[in-house]
DNA sequence: CATTCTCATCTTGTCGACAAATAAAATTCA
DNA sequence: TGAATTTTATTTGTCGACAAGATGAGAATG
């Protein structure tokens, strides 16, 4: 713009590719509540910061807006999407249905390949607890979650499932300064739980640990949630 | 371009009103099957047939991509996603939960305006099936479940029950042909039988004929396809 | 005659610019 | 002073054009 013809595009990865990697970067800052629920979205700016044209940046965030992360009214600046705490037991509702189904389908479907992945996500979800960084926490329980979800072969469910995981994280996100020191621990142990269970493809065992898991997720959340003064200030217009 | 000025554009009917016409359209014409699965999607063309640029075209395919109607080949020329028989089995396993979680839930959330938006799909349908309009029958069929789905106040389920019943669209409409004559009236009072438990508030009825409701749809599907001998020569890919 | 390479053409991905719609600021009038 | 209205400015929606990558035809070579 300035500069003159010398520089043309610095990071110019692949063509196609700068989309991907702009939508991939504002979700994980949506999810990670970086950009703040009712935030608005400044194509121009964003398409300073990614150094690229208005154009891939608003690819990105059409597909952000048809997953729900972002809200775009027309003509109207677009906003980060607000965590909707009247579909709070609604989102209880399905996760738990989620834990339960994937994990059916997990033991009656996995296979050598899934379990590896499951395990090697479980690793380091205990890293992340035995090292207190409660963000990995989050992340990685999350991976883990999605692992047992593609060993059951629905995609159906699998969407969803991530929609939730994702959704939940926000929400941790936003009240993980008071995220319990020994529960995690007690994960750890759930998830192995769940595992042995999956490995002896005993579905109902595993309908049972992941029911248990589910509740003993929404308990914690609801807790957090009822004692944290920021649950009303949180709940904007 | 050719006839000077005074062509300025015909049909503009809002700004940013033409992106969510091409979507609709093109949502319509894939599920309906006027585009069949596998055939291309050229930006061009539909560029000239909606006389609008190539932009807002565009952004109407990402979204359609994110729905996943359709699949985007990078540089490569996007096409009308194929039916996945491979997961038909995830299928019939998610719609049936759904149709059953849908019901529970409506039995214990609906309230009036919802049953009477219930009960006009009810009859769309019946009169559909009175009329021997099976394409209106198809289409009327996903309302009345869908409107269900709203009464139960669960985004969650609502989301992935359309996108279930818009993929049982597609499959219907393969099949339509050996739609059966005596199935329709039957699921109309089948569908009188749901409404009368929602009513009565009696969540586990409701659960019992939604699972039957289910069942006899999933058999049906079946019949069809094994019946069909189009089945594995529509396995393309 | 088959195979590989080259080149032309076509489609997509990206860009800069302009126009419409809205939001903000300034001005006028009661 | 305050409310209504005009003006300005910012931001989004759309456009036409160009460049990168891909497809396919035809030439060249073995």
């Amino acid at each position: 713009m300035s500069k003159g013809s010398s520089e043309r595009k610095v990071a110019q990865v692949k063509r196609g590719g700068g989309v991907s990697h702009v939508y991939e970067t504002l979700r994980n800052e949506i999810i990670d509540l970086k950009l703040a629920p009712g935030s608005p979205i400044d194509e121009t700016e964003l398409s300073e910061r990614f150094s690229m044209s208005r154009t891939p940046i608003r690819e990105a965030l059409v597909r952000l807006s048809a997953e729900g992360l972002i809200t775009a009214l027309t003509n109207r600046t677009t906003v980060v999407s607000n965590i909707d705490f009247v579909q709070l037991g609604a989102f209880f509702d399905a996760l738990t249905l989620m834990y339960r189904v994937t994990a059916r389908l997990a033991a009656q479907h996995y296979d050598e390949s899934d379990l590896a992945v499951i395990r090697e996500h479980q690793a380091s979800f205990s890293n992340a607890v035995h090292a207190g960084d409660v963000l990995g926490m989050i992340a990685t329980n999350r991976d883990f979650h999605l692992a047992i979800a593609s060993a059951g072969r629905n995609k159906y469910y699998t969407d969803l499932f991530r929609r939730l995981l994702d959704d939940g994280r926000r929400i941790l996100r936003l009240y993980y300064h008071s995220y319990d020191d020994n529960l995690p621990r007690q994960y750890v142990a759930e998830h192995d739980h769940m595992i042995s269970a999956m490995i002896a493809r005993d579905v109902e065992t595993s309908d049972r640990l992941a029911t248990e898991h589910a509740d003993q997720i929404v308990r914690q959340i609801r807790s957090y949630i009822s004692a944290d003064s920021r649950s009303t200030s949180s709940i904007t217009f």
